[in-house]
DNA sequence: CCTGTTTATTAGTCTCAACTAATTTTTATT
DNA sequence: AATAAAAATTAGTTGAGACTAATAAACAGG
């Protein structure tokens, strides 16, 4: 198991997180990191010839397996670590990124399994992201953004798509979280914005900005997680 | 408060524990550190001109004020790592430095003091290493080497000193462990060698070199701590 | 008190990972 | 198709923090 720079790391983070199916690109990794693309590049150059990226100049970088795998790892540690944050040490999930984001970096393979069985294995984060097990293996789930669903749906949100602290800050003050079931009971058409009720009569009023990023899954399907 | 590096912080923690009163050493900085004398002196300059280090060439240095509560924190955080990892984790005491030594460097004041309080404030770490609290005030406590004690002393072991993870790995094989009430027995005048019992009868037999790390109090004293 | 040894410092080099500026390639627009 | 705009790369600097080698200061034994 070669033992990476922080920066590395990073960029091998950045690659993974960018590259949905495809590739990513230099600008996109070099914003991300609030670093420059001439930096992002060199990087790229040295990750190729460490086998964890495939480089094609002018047309963006993509993991390898080896990539793959480092990344995944550190997505777990990170997710571990956002889980014992606020399972256990009572964070706001608005407060742990930055946090999570300089624990992952701590290396010790036995700390992460201890600390994965610790918190009981969860299968997904405080956002609702998936953690990869120690295989890399992640549960899969379908799911679909709020703005996908029908009036007279009930649904159950699941997951906080790209979770800004501006984002989690306004879903705390409405009081939505993970877990919550929902019913769907209108559309405005002038906004997009939707009115949601709980079985316990409480209305929400979300606007299609925020539905967006709010996932959910049919409220029949039964919940795999439980942290 | 000054966001130093992690070499920084290094050098700062080196100068702390090493300048027990007095001053600290080039060379044993360098020692510590896996380092050479020449890069401390460049580092001890820096933090100098940082005013958190008095550094009088060939004569070694100390802490200023400022730097002794820097080097507080970290101290704190270090041993608070340590309690989390064997007290919620389940490490032994022989694995927890390393670790530790990264996690001391994730700099979240928050995080700092959430874990102590989930640790429940401990006064003492595993290794009997007295904790630093918020204001890097110590509980201070009255212990002497087991090798300093008399035939017929009853005593309680609060400390390892200097604990390699060498010495105690010896200490797991033998069952000694922090908080044992023993009775000193004899000691050999050939070696030096200690003999201790139990109060359930089981005895020990234990070198001078590791009665020497061992730190007692009177077992009459109460126990300040309590994780 | 001189001299060899130990310890510290200075000077100069190297690597990593960032930067700016200049150049090249790709993409988009007329 | 020509050219402007956007994106990526290359080249050359910089700073941090390590290193080696050379020099200087302090100390210890005769």
């Amino acid at each position: 198991m070669i033992q990476l720079t922080r920066a590395e790391e990073d960029h091998v983070k950045a690659v993974h997180s960018l590259s949905a199916g495809d590739k990513a690109f230099t600008k996109d990794i070099a914003e991300r990191l609030h670093t420059k693309a001439s930096s992002v590049t060199v990087m790229l150059k040295k990750l190729a010839e460490k086998g964890l990226v495939k480089h094609e100049p002018y047309y963006g970088a993509k993991l390898t397996v080896k990539g793959q795998a480092i990344a995944l790892r550190l997505v777990r540690k990170h997710r571990l670590w956002e889980t014992f944050l606020v399972h256990r040490l009572g964070f706001g999930w608005d407060e742990v990124h930055e946090v999570a984001e300089q624990l992952e970096h701590v290396s010790s393979e036995k700390l992460v399994e201890r600390l994965d069985e610790y918190l009981g294995h969860p299968a997904f984060d405080p956002h609702g992201d998936p953690i990869p097990d120690k295989d890399g293996k992640v549960k899969e789930r379908l799911t679909v953004p709020l703005t996908r669903c029908a009036i007279g749906d009930r649904v159950r949100v699941v997951a906080v798509k790209e979770p800004s602290d501006t984002l989690l800050h306004l879903l705390d003050r409405k009081g939505i979280s993970i877990g919550m079931l929902l019913d769907v009971t209108a559309r405005q058409a002038f906004d997009g914005s939707l009115e949601l009720r709980e079985k316990n009569g409480r209305s929400y009023m979300l606007s299609a900005q925020v539905a967006e990023h709010l996932h959910v899954e049919a409220a029949s399907a039964r919940r795999v997680e439980k942290t």
